[in-house]
Formats: C-alpha cells, sequence, structure tokens
DNA sequence: CATGAATGAGCCTTCATTCAT
DNA sequence: AATGAATGAAGGCTCATTCAT
C-alpha cells in the first residue's frame, strides 16, 4: 500500500518535468537545435520514452506554447481582479504581463522566441488561445478615455511591443519588470512635448494623408 | 570588352546570391531549420560550392547579419541628412528604420529573428555594428528637450522595443511603415490623458519607490 | 527460458560483430581509408545504428585496439604458464606473440598497423595497455643471464622489431609462426661468427665512441 | 634576360617542394588523411595547380616512394664503396640504412608507413626498386661467412626488421643510427649465450621438425 | 604555370521516430 | 511506463578532380 508514490515518479510529474525541459531548451536553443535527446537526457529518460506522453516534438512544443499562453492569461486575469479604474487596470495587467515575460519562468519566454509556423498541428488551438489573451488588452483599452485621434488598435500593438520586446534587452539587477511596465505606461500618458519658446507646445503634428505611405 | 557576361555566373554575383538566398531562408525557417542543402538548390548550385565563398554555415549568418546591420545603418544615416528639429530627425529616423524593417527586404529582419548566440563566430563583430547602429537614437534622444522625470535610455528601449515588434504583426496593405511609426510618435508626444471632471489631467501619477521592484 | 535466440539479433553479438568487421576493414584498408558505411554494410546495418554502440569512429578504433593488445597479452601470458628456464620462457613468449601476430585474427594486426597519434580519445589507456604487454618482455629478458656489454632495453627492442616486422613479409604456407620465432631466437643466442683462418673468431668488434653517433 | 630565375619560382623546384610537402604529409598523417589542399597549402599554391605537375593523389603518393626508395639506394651503394670486409660491408650498409631511415628527411621514413597496395598506379615499377635494394642486402648476406643450419633469407628479413623497426621507437638525443646498427650487429656476431655450470655453452638448441609449425 | 570557381560523391554524425520487450 | 536497439533520412562539411581563363 503506498498512497502517495515518490513525486519523481508518479505520471502526471513525468509529463510535467518534460514539458519544463523542453520549455527551457526550447528558449535557450530554439526549437529547431534541440533534440528530444537533449530533453530526454534532462530529465533521466531514454529517447523513446518521451514518445509514450507526446506523440511527437511538434506536439510537444504545442504543450509547451499551451502552457506559456495559459499561464500568462492566468496571472493578468489574476492581477485585475479588484482593481479599479481604467489607467490602473492597464497598469496592473502590463505589470503582471512583464512579471510572467521577464521573471515567469521559461514557458511563455519560450513562446515569446518562436511561434508554431504555418501547418504545425495544433496551431489552430494556440492561435486562439493567443487571440483570447490578447483580446483582455483590447478590452483594457477600450475602458481608456482617449484623446482624439488615437487609433486604440495602433496603441495596443505599439503598448505590447515595447513590454515584448524588453525580453531582448532585460537583465535582472537593474529595474524589475513592474518598474518597467510602469515608466512605459507614465511616458505615454504624460506625453513628451515641452513647451519652447516661440513653439507651440501640445499641437503635436499630425500631418496624415499625403506620403504617410 | 566582354559585352554579355553571363549575370548569373558572374562571381561577385554568386556570393550576393547566396547572401540573399540565405537571408529569406534564416527569416523564413530560422538558421536551425535551414540546410545548407536548402540555399544551394535557391542559387542553383551544389551544397558543397557554397564553401567556396563562405567557410560555414555559421559564418554565412554572420555575413547576412552584417549586411542587414549595413543596410540599416546606411538608410537610416542617409534618412537624417539634411534634417533640421530635434523631433523632425528622430522621426525620421523612425520612418527609415521602419520602412527597412517592414520593406526593406529580408536581410534586416533576418537580424531581428534572431541574434547569434555566445561565441558564435564574428558575434563581436555584430554587436559592435549593433552598438554603433543604436548610438545613432541614443544621438537623436539626447537632442530631445524632455520633461524632467524622463529615463532617455529607458525611453529609447520602449520606443525602439514597439517599432522592432511591429514585424510580427504587419500585413502589407494596411497601414504602411511610416504611418505606424509616425503614429507612434504622435503618441508618445502628445500624452494619452484627457482632463476629466474631478481629476486632474496631466499629474502622470508617478509613485515611485514602494513596490517598484 | 528462451531455447533459440536468433544469434544475428543477440544484443552483445551486434557489438562484438561491429568491433570484428572494423578491425579487418583497419587492417585492410587503413582506418583514415575505412568509412563506417563500410563497417556497416559488414555486418547489415545501418551507419547510424553504429553510434548506439560506439560513440564516434576514433572511439570504435581504440576499441579494436584494447580488443588487440588484450588478445596478446592473455596469450603471451597463459603460453608462458608452468614454462621454466629463461630462455625457454622468452621463447615461450615469443612464439605465443608470433602466433597471435601472424596467425590470430585482426586485432593485434590491426594495431600493429597504426597506432592513434597523440590526442585520441583514449590514447592514454591503450599506451598503458602497450606498456604493461612490454614490460613482460623486459621482465623475461631480465632473468636473462647475458654476455657483458649487451645492453638488454636495446635487446628488447632488437628481438621486437624482428619479430614485428614480419607481418610486413609473412606469407601463410611457408615457416610457421613459431618456427620464425624460434629461428630467430636461435640466431641471437649462437652467435654469428665463424672462426676464420688468420682472424680472431669471437672478439666481436667493439669499436665504441667516436664515430657512433 | 634572366639566366637564372628566383629558385623559388623555377618549375622544377615547385615540383620538388610539392614532392617534400607531400612526404612530410604523408609521413605525419599517413596518404589517406592527407588532403591535396594541405599539400598545397604548404608550398603556398591553389589546390587545382598541383595537377599541372601531378596527374593525381595516387601518383603524386607513388613518386614520393620512388624518391625515398631512390634515396637510401644511393646512400646504401655510396657508403658501401671502397669497404672491404663482409661484415665490414654489411655494417656500412646496415648503418647508411639507418642513417636514412631516421635522419635522412620524411621521403623514405613515408615509404616505410605504408606501401601503395594492390592496383596502385606504379606500384610495379615501386615493387622492382624496391626489390632492386633488398637485392642488396642479399648479396652482402652472401659475402658471408656463416655457421652451419643459418637461413641467409630469413636472417636478412630478421636483420631488417629489428632495423626498420626502429623508426616506431627511436626518438632524437638519445643513441643515433649508427650506434644502434652496430649494436644489433654485433649482438648477432657475438651470440648471447653464455656459459653456465653444469650446461654445455654454445650448443643452441636446435629442435626442428615436430611442432615447429 | 597557376588560379578561381565549381562539381559530385562521399564522409562522420545526428535526429525523430518505431517497436518488441 | 519505459527501455534498448535500430532505422532511414538528412545535415554540415571535405575532398579529389575539372576546366575556362
Amino acid at each position: 500500500m503506498q498512497p502517495h508514490a515518490a513525486p519523481s515518479t508518479r505520471p502526471e510529474n513525468r509529463r510535467q518535468a518534460l514539458l519544463e525541459a523542453a520549455a527551457r531548451r526550447f528558449l535557450e536553443q530554439g526549437y529547431a537545435a534541440t533534440s528530444m535527446r537533449d530533453i530526454a537526457a534532462d530529465v533521466g529518460m531514454q529517447v523513446g520514452s518521451i514518445y509514450y506522453h507526446f506523440p511527437s516534438k511538434a506536439e510537444l512544443r504545442t504543450a509547451v506554447h499551451e502552457e506559456g499562453l495559459h499561464r500568462i492569461h492566468e496571472a493578468v486575469t489574476a492581477a485585475l481582479e479588484g482593481v479599479q479604474g481604467p489607467w490602473e487596470r492597464l497598469e496592473a495587467a502590463c505589470v503582471a504581463h512583464l512579471r510572467v515575460l521577464l521573471e515567469g519562468g521559461d514557458f511563455f519566454q519560450a513562446v515569446m522566441r518562436e511561434m508554431p509556423r504555418a501547418s504545425e498541428p495544433g496551431r489552430g488551438r494556440l492561435i486562439a488561445i493567443r487571440d483570447a489573451y490578447e483580446a483582455i488588452f483590447a478590452g483594457l483599452l477600450a475602458e481608456l478615455h482617449l484623446p482624439a485621434g488615437v487609433d486604440r488598435h495602433e496603441l495596443r500593438l505599439m503598448l505590447l511591443g515595447a513590454l515584448n520586446w524588453s525580453h531582448t534587452w532585460y537583465k535582472p539587477g537593474g529595474q524589475g519588470p513592474a518598474a518597467i511596465a510602469r515608466h512605459f505606461l507614465r511616458y505615454l500618458r504624460m506625453g513628451l512635448d515641452v513647451p519652447e519658446a516661440g513653439r507651440p507646445a501640445r499641437s503635436a503634428p499630425h500631418r496624415p494623408g499625403a506620403g504617410e505611405r
């Protein structure tokens, strides 16, 4: 009788260990440069044994991505709970997003590094999950009271782009994810133009139309 | 005099053709998933012949990246020529940057997709080129007259991040690179806060210290 | 109970078959001129399958050499068992040595053909085994009662050289290994000088010093 | 007018330089592991250019071997000039042989390392040269006055084997080639048996027949 | 004489995957 | 659930050789 088998051999554990090893490898070396042997070795398994848990390398990647997207979705949703005020809610979401991206383990970073290309198994599912996640931000942006002429879609891409890109330059030890997210939002809210002598300050030069593409 | 040298066999051509094929493949499939055979086939060569022009796959990638960084450097430098006014200069640089990134061919996009990791051959050279390029933007930011409390370094990372990330969502046919760049800059300059009833408008809430990590 | 395991698929068999095929090929064509495909074909395997048993071509060679050195060591040690008298023991060792070298299969001949050069994997191990083997002969020489002025080290090199070289000219069908070994030893023991009229016979002319190098 | 062109560009020189580089490489790495590029690089040429001087790699090897055999033949013939007395002549030949083998440059050592196998171009020519060389020693042995029961053919193989094998253990700095050759000959002439109490000394035990193979 | 450019075959090795046990 | 052994395809790279210039 053995009610609680050693954790490292409980079936669900092995699958989880494989997912984690795969996430770390995919993040560090990229999907193509990671071999099933690498992953198997990381968890102390034989290569062939992986195929008991995942039917193929591509499916393993899909599972990793699913987990990553799931985690960030959870984190952001949780961070929004009980927060009032549109800007406050956006900030909470951005902070949570960046925390997961920069310090939340390998899963979401692995997702960021490379999305599965066309015709990978399970790609439709992933796209759906990602869209649901982005919808959260679209909703937050919609709550905002913004000046005329601001395209909320464009704004969301700008903001998330600035945040997501940070994983290419972020170094632990300097500013933390929360500070970075707050500063970015502050710069956006405050506006950077400074009234100059002989120059009207806030007439942000909008010259649409000709030449804009 | 040599009136009609077959273009496809002019020596310099082959090297260039290889570079271009490699850039396209690296961009589309990633470095690891691209085989030398792919590249050779694209230019109608035998695999082995590539090695006459480049000593290894890694060096080929380095050459592609060098070319990409060189091109964007040239484009941005050229775009700045004769432009006056700090914001105007920054805008010119951003527009040029985004044009190369989104419509300037595969080279720079290939660079964006994956920088060589540690200990790749010629990595030092690439880092130097990239730093020189980023210095251009640092210089442009330094010319700007900005409100107190704005960290120019952070601002540069935010702006370039937003721009660079656009290659993940950009689709030809919608807004062009120039429009995107101008809009992003406009949002930053104008500030997004709108005076609300019972709420101070432009006091961008700066709560430093506790909690900022 | 497992009455008739197919011999060609018993696991240990495959590794041994590979070793034997490798030894034969290395002996006949030399290491560099032997391809892993050759060896795989000889045992009816795919090339890649070899790497399940040996991590590299170089390690395969090392294993072949190890086997060769092991075999001759065993043979010579066994041949010495119970033999009395220093010359008799030396003769027994030489006969056994030459038997293995000339008729003992490909392993030891493959060793003779080319020792791994510097910095091959496992080279240290091989050197150690070889030294242990040569120590046997050094010990046998030490037991001998020899005339003054004979350098035992030099003598060992001379004797083993003469024996080892025989694999370059030996042809089955003529004198066998045992006869060759015994004759060589006899020539050494008896001395070749014959008393001549007007010429002192056994004053082996030793003119050391000047001109000896 | 340029009667004596710079030596390094005189045609005959290039061919000679190639031969020397090839000999060194073949000796150090073996024939199969030496690439035409290695050799070309050693003499500062392009690979393709070798083919102006030699029609193939195999022919280049043949030329190297021819040169090696030629050199040792010359050296030994020269050393015999004017020497009287059968043992003295044999010694002179052995000393000359060993000098070329151990200190006479790469050519003859390259020959020793590996003779061309069957069906190489020019193999017949090489065999002829080698036989002519060995005939010298056969002649010297024939001049010798030897005890009954000594097979001159066997003796020659023994002596040359001991000498030739020395290139596997010879280290410059210790005994020189001349000393080694003289010692080997002395051991052979003097006989190693020492009269022992109760044991007849020079009755070298000859037990031919049964068991000799 | 020599080179620059290329070829085509082949080499060692790695890989995702399979399957009997 | 997992392993041991193998497969077949592919991958990066090297090589002897060719040939127009």
